[in-house]
DNA sequence: GACCGACGAACGATCGTTCGTTAGTCTAAG
DNA sequence: CTTAGACTAACGAACGATCGTTCGTCGGTC
């Protein structure tokens, strides 16, 4: 006769996600996490070492999913700017599945102490460095402007990407692949006309 | 003979504005507060109410101030895009120059209770609809491309402004005016080549 | 009967806040 | 010019609540 509502490791982790991403670390209590399970705050440590750990490895969840998805875009074929489309889209997938991961990954990093934040930061620079690349490979092969600079654009692209979670809602009029059009047609040609 | 440390009202609140935009509001007690301006934790309590409200203050500065610089902005006379351009300028100017209360309006405003966030948000809407407005203005003379939508470009835009924080530092080689020129190219003009 | 997830009381620490008190400053009458 | 009294910023102890975490125990499953 089960009474109890069982959990795995995981399952901790997923609500852990899903409640620092909504409240923000510094606000989700681990009674609040027992809570989401149906059980008590102690009863998390059947599962965890700590909070602070926990909240690694949510982050390192979400640092390994964007990483994962700038693998698979990265064997696109094509153009500079087709890479860096396939990028973009890749983020989105991540951004749109998996959003406790990734908003944890994005915003609460600062919770981190010292060393684990150098680690995650270090980390970010590693995924920002596929974009430049991208860019400075369209550059290479014409499909982007020779006059753009690719650290600076790959920033400004990434500040659209990672902002989404902020303002976009899925059930809303625009699909997911339309927003990832959007996006391109605004990073690629920008809003000015010809002439201004 | 003046032994004490006297502190003003707003002493507090600029002190706040610090370590809420460093640390985040959940991860500042009032004891912390009351360190960075030489007193006790309950001494605080003569100049504020409550740690609310500090933060309803707070946020309320910095919405303030995004407000001033886009009424000034929009005095601008010029084209759409022109108007959009001193948008930018007055954006940035906020966010260089008031990071502490800049920040935490963009950033802490999760930590109000349900009526002033939706007030927050409320403002911040407003805020948008003038970088709208001024692209609506540029499609209609010309100065901005007829096919853009101006809801998705502002969000855009305002993505790139918002993360300015993020990782500008400006005793690095980029000054604020080329920063701006960088952003408003990017914007205008994206990084794609004609042939991609 | 070994194993494991959950319980629930309890720990010391820290949280936001209150309050009676003190020390310094300002004002105005003597 | 002095001085009494109002005013205010800051103190510091203390409040109940909640924090992350520990631990001995127990029920349910292999």
């Amino acid at each position: 006769m089960t009474t109890y509502a069982r959990n795995s490791r995981l399952d901790v982790v997923l609500a852990a996600e899903r409640l620092f991403a909504q409240r923000g670390f510094h606000a989700t209590s681990m009674r609040d996490l027992g809570r989401e399970l149906g059980l008590h705050g102690s009863s998390l440590y059947s599962h965890i070492t700590s909070k602070e750990d926990l909240l690694v490895e949510v982050i390192d969840r979400g640092a390994e999913l964007f990483d994962a998805a700038a693998a698979r875009a990265e064997q696109a074929a094509g153009s500079g700017a087709e890479r860096l489309a396939a990028l973009v889209r890749g983020h989105l997938d991540v951004v749109l599945e998996h959003v406790g991961a990734a908003r944890t990954y994005l915003n609460e990093a600062h919770a981190l102490d010292d060393q684990q934040r150098r680690r995650v930061i270090e980390r970010r620079d590693g995924y920002e460095r596929r974009f430049r690349e991208a860019m400075t490979a369209g550059i290479g092969d014409g499909s982007i402007r020779a006059d753009v600079d690719p650290r600076l654009a790959s920033i400004f692209l990434l500040s659209i990407l990672n902002s989404v979670e902020r303002w976009y809602r899925p059930e809303g009029p625009l699909d997911r692949n339309q927003l990832a059009a959007e996006i391109l047609e605004f990073a690629l040609s920008g809003i000015g006309s010809r002439v201004r």
